[in-house]
DNA sequence: CTAAAATGTTAGAATAGTCTAACAAAAAAT
DNA sequence: ATTTTTTGTTAGACTATTCTAACATTTTAG
């Protein structure tokens, strides 16, 4: 049985080698905001339990077997996620303070029976994929509404940030996932986007926003 | 904020508390499968916090802020388990370990919304009374089957017990929270009742499980 | 009312997870 | 190619919660 520090850990692990070709102490040791010495000592005692491949001075990676408890760890808080939006009324802002304290729960029924609930659903409510029964995750191939030029229709899929306030300024813009987007404008001074949403209204996107906001072609 | 290990220490103290007149370090020790040493030194600790009064060798006893403290964990626990129950088909007797688990979450909204969601519930599962939010518990004054006489009718409202094989007798017995109950024969020699359930099914039940069935008349 | 039993307390050690300080290796910069 | 900076490691200490062993007090029984 995994304590709920060693899940914290595989997890921050699994989240930084999707975002960085090579994870380094120093990386992990920032995304927990643990010191270094605790971590350098926390990956060695994973590596004893065969989730963490180690050696002296070499990036970190999951094992097999790490990745596929990360991924695990990672399906239960995305679950519980869309729960407390779907069922309990929630915002996608508020929801991942709480979701990070119920997703080391102990009962696998209590989850399949939440999967259950919600009718097995593929995203969380940041359009983030749920990893399936065996931890695996389906990366879908989004891009970034930022690379994105002018004329182009998109549909906004998923965010790229889930900092509260990013959620709550595209609460604020009233854009949804699934609203369809179109590219009207780029300006040339700063890369702000003038987009057409649903066909109806019309908002103008910092470049740092248009970063964060993932859509499909 | 308190530990998890100091709210679990204040809930058992509380249930204690109300089983018993005086409640001393070793019936606490038993209760929560830790050893007296360790009990007597979380005493002391939850003393200097306001929430326990300690005197050395005399009976433990909540203070008022104590009293609140555990009604409001006991609270969360109980709401829980009725969301476990009505929102994601467990039975009765499956909830407890889970609601013990989540009970700990740090999110007053979280509870609120399940609150919520079953429509701010009196009682659990298992009949027994959920603590207001300030946690205070108002206690029914149900009184045991296995004080009633023949002929007595009366009304299945609540538990004496929640271990999981006293629940799954009930179950089998196909007795429900609400039932009617009419007492037709007591046997002299073991005490053992015949009863007569909802107007249409007889059932034998041993001392032992009308001691923990509470019934109101 | 004393002796034995039960209960309670103190002292000291163990584990998990954290830290700081000091040192070591690797990477970057001159 | 050295020096400097960054990153990584080791050693040792601290806190929370637990334990065992030893001792103290209270309660119970003869």
């Amino acid at each position: 049985m995994m304590t709920l520090t060693e899940e914290n850990y595989l997890k921050a692990l699994f989240h930084l080698s999707t975002e960085n070709e090579e994870v380094s102490v120093l990386d992990l040791s920032k995304s927990l905001a643990i010191k270094m010495p605790t971590v350098n000592s926390m990956v060695k005692k994973l590596s004893g339990k065969g989730l963490i491949s180690y050696e002296k001075y070499k990036p970190l990676m999951l094992t097999q077997s790490g990745k596929r408890a990360a991924g695990l760890i990672i399906r239960k808080h995305r679950l519980v996620e869309m729960f407390l939006v779907q069922h309990l009324g929630f915002g996608w802002d508020e929801v991942h303070e709480i979701a990070e304290q119920i997703e080391h729960i102990k009962s696998q029924r209590f989850f399949d029976r939440i999967d259950q609930l919600l009718d097995f659903p593929k995203v969380d409510p940041h359009g983030s994929p749920i990893p399936d029964t065996n931890g695996e995750i389906v990366f879908q191939n989004y891009i970034k509404l930022e690379e994105c030029v002018e004329n182009q229709n998109i549909v906004f899929m998923s965010v790229g940030s889930s900092q509260d306030s990013f959620l709550k300024l595209i609460d604020r813009l009233n854009l949804k996932l699934g609203d369809k987007i179109k590219v009207l404008e780029i300006q040339e001074f700063d890369k702000t986007m003038r987009v057409l949403v649903n066909e109806t209204i019309e908002q103008n996107l910092s470049q740092m926003v248009a970063a964060n906001i993932l859509v499909r072609i």
